[in-house]
DNA sequence: TTAAGTCAATTGTCAGACAACTGAGAGAGC
DNA sequence: GCTCTCTCAGTTGTCTGACAATTGACTTAA
């Protein structure tokens, strides 16, 4: 009974099915029909009613689309998701992709203690030791963001950051793997630069700037970064996807 | 039980369905068990495979957790989700939520031509005919947002907005079911005020502003809407919750 | 007291069937 | 030839019933 033969990982057959769907759909060129229900769960080993569990879940995220009576089709718009702000993606990372080189300057690391406005939103105690972490980043040898990261030292000790740290905390926290991440709530905002950020990134004090505040949770649920992140217009183009939902509009 | 039993919905049952399900996930306390798969299945009327499939929608955006054998359970940080970008809300639906009063100030309809920019960006000949409605809204008796909408003739004329249109083309599109609506793809900059906006808004040009530029697809694919909004910061919160990939970090 | 076994409840998956809808081709009428 | 209607195969939408896998609480024996 509790042997398993020659079975490898024994995944759930749902997990698995998303991963094949995925690729599928992935592989299959916008506007194209994919093959119908009962085929498709043939050749990927289901029942028609897990297929289409799974394929709600495309659906959802408009990946797919199916008429009834015609078949189901792919959906274009794709790699649009990718560089959204759905995913929390480090500047390192994006800038490496449409590359850009971009390099971190002026690390500065200080410990602090947490005032009230940090506590509240860190959720620890007032007066809690804080590591502090400052940066600006360069792209093409100009300053274009400048970005804090405020953790509790038995998230990030100053200690670590010593090597391997490139600019980006979620990098280093993924990369470390514990704990591990799950999601960002980022609040986004216009505002005004003030004298002591227009001189970090060389700009005139007034001039606007994107700012990103985000906390971001672990997998258990904690809050274990807190960060603004200021950002020059015209060098990073943020943007998001969002659904209709026509439902709502009954109940008002 | 509301209602009667042999009522007649023309509505498709699996969209009544997530409606349904929506509502009972909100006003189910967070950490809160639902009603098993079958009892649900029939005090909603529809049989178990297909509330399977509505609950994977939900299970996807984790409003829910499902563990077998033991059941399902609501999770929280919903409202999150609802009052974050991920959804497309009308301002007017927005404030009504939270208690704000808003009107609308200032419609202005006028018929432009496509100019290459515009053009490229819905996707239609230079020099087609336009309708431009731009409109002030104000909160409290202040002007906190500026909003211009550019669409087709053929999808909106200049008569259908004599009656009934309150400040949303969202909205009235979607009263009106056609075409139908499936996602906007908004891009998020932060500009600096010009002279004739700074007027309408009764700011200083040169004040900050936050500009959501988006493109509204209907459920056929095509753009059936291009659109500029201007916020005054500290009127609106605009987050998103963003996911950590953290496959991708093998990736680099 | 502790450990193992039993059992009811719940989700996960499956197979088969029929309903509703779509698009294209066949056929009748002009 | 042309147009309109009808038929029909193909596809997704939904339902029914069943069994497998897992869990947590309860029962029982050492």
């Amino acid at each position: 009974m509790s042997g398993s033969p020659t079975s490898k990982t024994k995944r759930p057959p749902f997990s698995r099915l998303q991963n094949e769907l995925s690729r599928l759909i992935q592989r299959t060129p916008p506007g194209e029909k994919l093959p119908s229900e009962p085929v498709l769960a043939k050749s990927l080993g289901v029942s028609r009613a897990t297929l289409r569990e799974g394929m709600r879940t495309f659906e959802a995220r408009g990946l797919i689309r199916r008429r009834q009576g015609v078949g189901t089709f792919v959906v274009s718009q794709l790699k649009v998701i990718e560089t959204g702000l759905e995913v929390l993606e480090s500047i390192e990372r994006l800038a490496n992709r449409i590359g850009l080189a971009v390099r971190m300057g002026e690390l500065v690391i200080s410990e602090t203690m947490a005032n009230p406005e940090i506590s509240e939103r860190l959720q620890v105690e007032e007066g809690t030791r804080l590591t502090n972490i400052a940066r600006v980043i360069y792209a093409d040898d100009r300053p274009v963001a400048y970005l804090v990261d405020i953790l509790p030292p038995n998230i990030l000790a100053e200690s670590e950051l010593q090597s391997g740290f490139n600019g980006s905390v979620v990098d280093f926290l993924i990369q470390r793997g514990n704990p591990g991440l799950s999601k960002s709530f980022t609040d986004i905002q216009a505002v005004a630069a003030e004298s002591s950020i227009a001189r970090l990134l060389e700009i005139q004090r007034g001039d606007v700037l994107l700012l990103f505040t985000a906390r971001l949770y672990s997998d258990m649920g904690e809050i274990i970064d807190f960060s603004y992140s200021y950002f020059l217009p015209g060098y990073f183009r943020f943007h998001v996807v969002r659904n209709v939902d026509t439902h709502v509009a009954y109940n008002v």
